[in-house]
DNA sequence: CGTCTATTTGAATGTACTCAAAAGCGGTGG
DNA sequence: CCACCGCTTTTGAGTACATTCAAATAGACG
C-alpha cells in the first residue's frame, strides 16, 4: 500500500527507514467510489490525497452554470486544492472520481504534525506545489497561444493514458472547447491522415 | 529601503529583529531600467526578486514568434522563474521592466543560506508559491470560461491600478486578445455607457 | 434487447483574428 | 512653441475559428 508513495518521497529528499515510518502511520487509507464527490463548491478542504490507484478530476461551475475541468489526476499525483486546504477558506472547485479510486490522505492536523516531527517533509510539499505551478503555467501557455487542434494533439502527446481512461466530454472540457467541437477537430485529423 | 519587504515576512509568520536582520543582510539591492530584461528564455533564473518599487512583466514567446504575456508585477510581490530558479534548469520565460524598478533580490546560495539560519522562512516562501498558485488558477479559469469583454472587465476590476500604468497592447497580450480587438470591445463598452 | 448516455453531423451564428490604413499622442529638436 | 517623428490606438473589411442548437448515430450496460 505504501510503496508507490514511499518511492515518491523518496525521489523528493532523503529519508530514513523510522522517518518513514512515522509519515506512513499518519496517512490515511481512503477508498472512494466512481463519481464520488471528495470535494464541493463550498466545503473547506481537509485532505491533501496521493494517488495510489484511480483517476480523478478538478473542475470548477462558472456563472452560466458550465464545467471548466482544470485538472485530470492519476497514479502518482497529489489531488487538493491547497489554497482551500492551507487557509481554511472555502474552495470553489470540484473534486470528483471518474473511477473507483485509492487515495492515502493528509488532513491539515497530522500535515502538521508530520511537519513538526520531520521538518525535511517541507520539502516533499513544496516540490509538489512547484510541479503543480509548473504544470498549471504550460497549461495556461497552452490554453491561450493554441487552436483547439493544437491543445488537442497536445494533450494527446502529454498524456495519452489518460486520454484512453476519460471521456471525451471530460477532454473536451479540459481542453477548454465545446465536446462538439472536438469531435470535429478529431474527424479533420483522422481524414488527413488518410 | 527593507520596512516593506519586513511588512510583507511580517504577515506571513512572526520574526524575532534579528531573524529579520539576517535576512536583510542576505537580500541584495538591485535597480532595473525600463525596457531592462531580468531574464530571458534559455538562462537559469537565478533570483527570486521582491518588488520594492516598480513593474515588470513576465512573458513567452511562442512558435509564431508572438508575445504570450503571463504575469504583470508590481510592488509587494515577488517576480522569479520558480521552476527554473528552483530546478537549475533553463527558463522558457522573458521577465522585463516596464518602468524602472527597484528590487531586492535573493540569489539560490542566499536564499539556502537564509533557510538554514533560518527555517521558519520556509514559510513564507511556501506561502509565496501557494499566492502564485492561487492567483494562476483563477486566471486560467477566466481564460478558459470567459469571452475577451468579461476578461477585460475584470481586470480593470481587479487591477485597476496596473491598467493605469500599462500599454494597453500589453494588457491584451495579458488577456490573450490582439490588441486591435481589446479597442474594439472598449470603444463596445464605451458606447454602450452613452 | 432496450435504455441511457456519449459521440457525431450539419446549418446558422457569433466571436475574435488578420491585414491595411488612418488617427491620436508624446517627446524631441529646431 | 511648434513641427515632426515614432509609436500606440482606433477603424473597417474580409475571414477563420469555434459555438449553439437540433437531430441522428453509436456504444455501454443492465
Amino acid at each position: 500500500m505504501f510503496t508507490s508513495i514511499n518511492d515518491y518521497v523518496n525521489r523528493c529528499g532523503s529519508f530514513s527507514p523510522e522517518e518513514i515510518l512515522i509519515f506512513n502511520e499518519l496517512l490515511k487509507h481512503r477508498l472512494v467510489k466512481k463519481k464520488q464527490l471528495l470535494l464541493r463548491e463550498g466545503e473547506i478542504c481537509d485532505f491533501e490525497a496521493y494517488i495510489v490507484k484511480g483517476c480523478l478530476r478538478t473542475y470548477y461551475i462558472d456563472e452560466n452554470g458550465s464545467e471548466v475541468t482544470l485538472q485530470f489526476s492519476v497514479e502518482d499525483w497529489w489531488v487538493s486544492d491547497i489554497g482551500s486546504f492551507h487557509e481554511r477558506k472555502p474552495s470553489l472547485l470540484y473534486i470528483e472520481a471518474m473511477e473507483e479510486s485509492e487515495l492515502l490522505t493528509l488532513n491539515p492536523s497530522r500535515k502538521e504534525e508530520l511537519l513538526a516531527k520531520v521538518p525535511q517533509f517541507e520539502r516533499v510539499f513544496r516540490l509538489m506545489i512547484q510541479r503543480h505551478l509548473s504544470a498549471l503555467e504550460h497549461r495556461l501557455i497552452r490554453t491561450m497561444a493554441q487552436t483547439a487542434e493544437e491543445r488537442y494533439l497536445d494533450f494527446m502527446e502529454q498524456y495519452p493514458k489518460i486520454a484512453l481512461r476519460v471521456h471525451q466530454h471530460y477532454i473536451a472540457a479540459y481542453l477548454g472547447m465545446t465536446p462538439e467541437f472536438l469531435s470535429k477537430v478529431r474527424r479533420r485529423l483522422a481524414n488527413r491522415k488518410d
